[in-house]
DNA sequence: AACGCGTGGCC
DNA sequence: TGGCCAAGCGT
């Protein structure tokens, strides 16, 4: 009998590879793991935006706006998008400000930033079009293997695998993995590559994903509306709510910041862009830093103002104070009024500064936190 | 190879 | 309601 054969959690160090644990799956079993699937998908697949046609541009677009995102956050932002974007060329003659604006609120903000360089590097090198190849969508930025696959697949119709979060689940629990999904990347690959119907790649690819979605739930796995029930080991050794391992999460570090509002004489409130490539990376903010130990916010934002734009200010009544939690920490914003008072403001420690007025601050695309002190600020001021 | 990278939904 | 989680990629 065929069988594919896993081998998990390999010891390094050097020596011979030892096989800690072998997990098998009866290749025979492929073919009707393939059509169960793909009839389940037809009678209950979700209908998604971006699966009412097969355009690359937009297919291309929704991969990315779903890295780590979920599809009910990500479908307003799809249809605005090819509102404002409707094409791969929109794309690329647009300002990155523009496509950051667009971004607004999604989130891990490089992948706009990557899409609007791949969409300039389709246009250059690739006449324009989303290469229909993995070689070449791998080198485009943000493209890695699993988006390049859901590319190629829901798009072409390609035979390319996928191993997104769904996916790793899913195979977890097929195969009872007895090790975290982080340490067996490579043979969960193989496992989907296996899987992959060759005649439908992109329903199957697409099935995959709705089944992760929608049945092999982490919390709530719904396994008697399972087609795979039979098949996954998971199930049948009723383990399934223990795979896969959740994985440790230690606690978010804090950060204390004073921010500043500064107004100068004809109302104008001075905001800065900050540089490419970091946190937040080309959107704007109010300015300010890091409260150092034994400052008050008075103190740091007068010290913070004068070391990134070279300006002295008097810091005023507070304005709002807000809680913001990112991926890897969390913050107090300690947000006041300051008053211009002299100096003329550099870019020392971002890439632009501009005074603008109430009015204006909604076309520049700034993180949420910052659109909390822009909302305060309003209110504040119309009082 | 582990870590940096946002935000909102969900309970 | 605070914590977990989501169609990952780049470095």
């Amino acid at each position: 009998m065929k069988t594919l054969e896993l081998f998990l959690g390999r010891e390094s160090a050097g020596e011979e590879l030892t096989v800690m644990n072998k997990v098998q799956l009866n290749a025979t079993s492929i073919p009707h793991l393939q059509q169960s699937l793909l009839q389940w998908y037809t009678l209950f697949g979700r209908d998604l935006p971006w699966r009412h046609n097969q355009d690359p541009y937009k297919i291309w677009i929704s991969e990315i706006m779903l890295q780590q995102t979920q599809v009910k956050t990500v479908i307003p932002y799809f249809h605005r998008w090819l509102i404002e974007f409707p094409t791969l060329i929109s794309l690329a003659n647009a300002s990155q400000q523009q496509v950051l604006k667009a971004w607004e609120g999604l989130g891990y903000y490089a992948r706009a930033r990557n899409l609007h360089q791949a969409a300039q590097q389709m246009v250059r090198c690739h006449t324009g079009e989303v290469p229909p190849n993995l070689q070449s969508l791998l080198t485009l930025p943000g493209i890695g293997r699993t988006t390049a696959g859901g590319i190629l697949s829901s798009a072409y119709n390609q035979p390319i695998s996928i191993l997104d979060t769904n996916v790793k689940r899913v195979l977890a629990r097929l195969i009872a993995l007895p090790v975290p999904v982080n340490q067996a990347i490579p043979d969960l690959w193989k496992l989907t590559d296996q899987l992959l119907s060759q005649d439908q790649p992109r329903d199957f690819n697409q099935a995959l994903m709705d089944l992760g979605a929608m049945v092999c739930l982490p919390k709530h796995p719904s396994c008697s509306s399972c087609p795979w029930q039979s098949h996954c080991q998971a199930h049948i050794l009723g383990k399934t709510m223990e795979i896969p391992s959740a994985k440790v999460r230690q606690t978010l570090p804090h950060k204390l910041i004073g921010v500043a509002v500064i107004r100068n004489q004809n109302g104008e409130i001075l905001i800065d862009r900050r540089r490419q490539g970091g946190l937040l990376g080309g959107l704007w903010e109010f300015p300010g830093g890091k409260i150092e130990p034994g400052e008050t916010v008075e103190e740091c934002i007068h010290r913070e103002i004068q070391e990134e734009l070279g300006i002295l200010v008097t810091v005023e009544d507070p304005l709002i104070t807000i809680d913001h939690t990112y991926s890897h920490f969390w913050v107090t914003l300690y947000v006041h009024h300051c008053q211009y008072l002299s100096g003329e403001p550099q870019p020392l420690e971002c890439d632009e500064i501009r005074w603008v007025t109430l009015e204006q601050l909604t076309d520049f695309p700034f993180p949420k936190a910052n659109t909390r002190i822009i909302e305060a600020l309003k209110e504040a001021l119309t009082e």
